[in-house]
DNA sequence: GCCGTTTTCGGCCCGACTGTTTTCAGTCG
């Protein structure tokens, strides 16, 4: 699929625009045909031969004619004629915080550099603070960032997002004045990774309230670095078990709570459309309210300022500008599945292979989160490094499942597998093994950066076979760690539809795998997910939120979930 | 460059913080 090579070329050339310094409204649409680009699950060449990218808000026929340039030639006239403009190095000059268009072009032009490398040494000759407009505190501010760079591992996961979130929500709620602490930014959109931590929180009226909170994130004890700290406003480096994260902490009045709320989720593309909405309606949308002139018509509830504009509240993880709202506004949102609706969970390792307890612990812990239903689904034989279980062990663990099911009151177990894939596409138990389990996952676990034809294949086959009922994490990915195969997704999609076969959504932060845009093509062409966890514990059960919120990210609702099902009978006796 | 229930031309979101400034530009979200 080229939609990331081609996103990012867009957004390549709107950085090269804003360093020429060209007119920034064709900057912003390049920007946002880049996005877009990025947000479409679909082949964007299928999206163009079917006369459907036409139809795309944001992409014009400009846009259109260099996607089509690409899809022909495998690159952009436009693009090359920006590239040539500009040193190879010097974009990296913008990954710098706190190096903007602005300060790359004057030390470019004035100062000759080139690169990253050449930026530190113009600040230690000193040079670079000479500059007119800069000085010593932006050229310190500038050797942090780059400090920030060379150790940051760039955007994190969502776990990893959540447990700063505590950190810093657990300091908060001690400190005198904090009255509501909500989170905010990407994490609240529930988005597979995180840039930084937004925490928004209500103080009382006086200015020195807010100040006082905004000097007890400052100075708190697990803070590695100030970035700013102002009255309303702290940023911060902090430590973490895995990893340094940035956050950001607000402080705004109680009337405000909500417009604040609002204004700090975003998205960015989000907000910009609320905004253009608001101002048609002769509104002002800031992060203070919705105003009528003078006036706050809306701000301390979230969901008013939504009405107020004439719409449906939007749920955080909808907020992407993907066409929620024009959803929201004529009134066809789908209602949302939530972790309350999760009756089990289908895809649960036991020690039997790698996983760190026994089937019966895990069913009790799974009781206790109120779950009908577990599928113990341990690996096959193949998956030899994870202790995959040969058909022996297997039939033998059918069997001890069967007899467990007898004794224990309360939740069933179901036997199930995550049968292995192999390379010539066949599966790693033969059927008459396959036919006696309840529910069989089939993943790719090696050859995964095979051809796309290849891994295709494999996954095609394997919905053949009558006994699998669903493709364990589709598409393979780590998030920051291994790419996704390159599999035909839209090719899978129709085939698990054509063979009625499910595709998981693996809750695992690692995986999120389908991802949010893929999880919404599937459910448009009627497929059915399950959201597994993947654990191989029981603290693992509780992974299933990141999935049931990824879930709903690609728009789902109860019914297209098919762990929301009620008994475990639902799932039994099928493919016999 | 994109877009249209005031529009095919003339608009295009808003504010905090910082550092360099004597009133503001750049960066960020």
């Amino acid at each position: 699929m080229q939609n990331s090579i081609l996103s990012e070329i867009f957004n390549e050339m709107a950085d090269i625009m804003e360093i020429l310094g060209e007119d920034r409204f064709r900057i912003n649409s390049n920007r946002k045909v880049g996005r877009v680009i990025g947000d479409i699950g679909m082949d964007i060449e299928i999206l163009l031969a079917t006369g459907e990218l036409a139809k795309v808000p944001g992409i014009g026929k400009s846009s259109l004619a260099k996607i089509e340039e690409f899809i022909k030639a495998g690159k952009i006239a436009a693009h090359q004629e920006l590239l040539k403009k500009i040193p190879p190095k010097l974009l990296e000059l913008l990954r710098v915080p706190g190096m903007g268009p602005k300060g790359v072009k004057a030390v470019y032009e004035k100062l000759n550099v080139k690169s990253i490398a050449e930026l530190k040494g113009a600040i230690k000759s000193g040079s670079f603070a000479k500059l007119p407009g800069f000085g010593d505190k932006k050229a310190a501010a500038i050797i942090r960032g780059i400090e920030f760079l060379e150790k940051s591992t760039g955007r994190i996961r969502l776990d990893e997002a959540m447990g700063a979130a505590y950190i810093v929500t657990d300091l908060l709620r001690e400190l005198a004045g904090t009255h509501r602490i909500q989170t905010a930014g990407s994490l609240r959109r529930r988005a597979e990774t995180i840039g930084d931590v937004d925490i928004l929180v209500s103080s009382g009226k006086s200015k020195k309230a807010s100040e006082r909170i905004i000097e007890g994130f400052a100075s708190a004890e697990f803070v590695e670095e100030v970035l700013a700290a102002g009255p309303t406003k702290g940023s911060a480096i902090i430590r973490t078990e895995t990893t340094p994260v940035q956050v950001d902490v607000r402080v705004v009045p109680k009337e405000s709570f909500g417009a604040a709320a609002q204004y700090f989720t975003g998205s960015k593309e989000h907000n910009v459309r609320l905004r253009e909405i608001a101002i048609k309606a002769g509104l002002k949308l800031n992060e203070y309210g919705l105003f009528k002139g003078e006036k706050m018509v809306a701000g301390e509830v979230e969901e008013e300022i939504y009405q107020k504009l004439g719409l449906d509240y939007i749920e955080p993880m909808l907020r992407e500008d993907r066409g929620e709202i024009d959803a929201a506004g004529s009134h066809t949102l789908p209602e949302l599945v939530r972790l309350k609706d999760i009756r089990g969970d289908l895809h649960i390792h036991s020690r039997a292979s790698d996983g760190n307890c026994s089937i019966s612990e895990l069913a009790e812990a799974a009781k206790k989160l109120g779950y009908k239903y577990i599928c113990i689904t341990d690996h096959s034989k193949s998956s030899a490094i994870a202790n995959g279980l040969s058909a022996k062990r297997l039939a033998r663990q059918i069997k001890e499942i069967r007899r467990l099911n007898e004794q224990i009151e309360g939740i069933t177990i179901l036997a199930g597998s995550e049968v292995d894939i192999l390379a010539d596409s066949s599966l790693d138990f033969d059927n008459k093994l396959l036919a006696e389990l309840d529910f069989v996952i089939a993943s790719i676990h090696s050859g995964m950066t095979g051809p796309r034809q290849k891994v295709t294949a494999r996954t095609l086959k394997a919905m053949d076979n009558p006994h699998v009922r669903c493709i364990g994490h589709p598409t393979g990915r780590l998030i920051g760690q291994r790419e996704p195969m390159d599999l035909d997704i839209a090719a899978v999609i129709k085939h698990a539809a054509e063979t009625h076969t499910a595709l998981e959504l693996n809750a695992n932060p690692w995986r999120l795998d389908l991802k949010d845009t893929h999880c919404r093509m599937a459910i448009e062409a009627g497929v059915k997910l399950v959201i597994g966890t993947d654990t191989h514990n029981i603290a693992g059960l509780g992974l299933m939120g990141f999935g049931v919120a990824t879930a709903a990210r690609g728009w789902a609702t109860k019914a297209d979930i098919l762990n929301t099902l009620e008994t475990a009978e639902s799932f039994t006796g099928i493919g016999t």
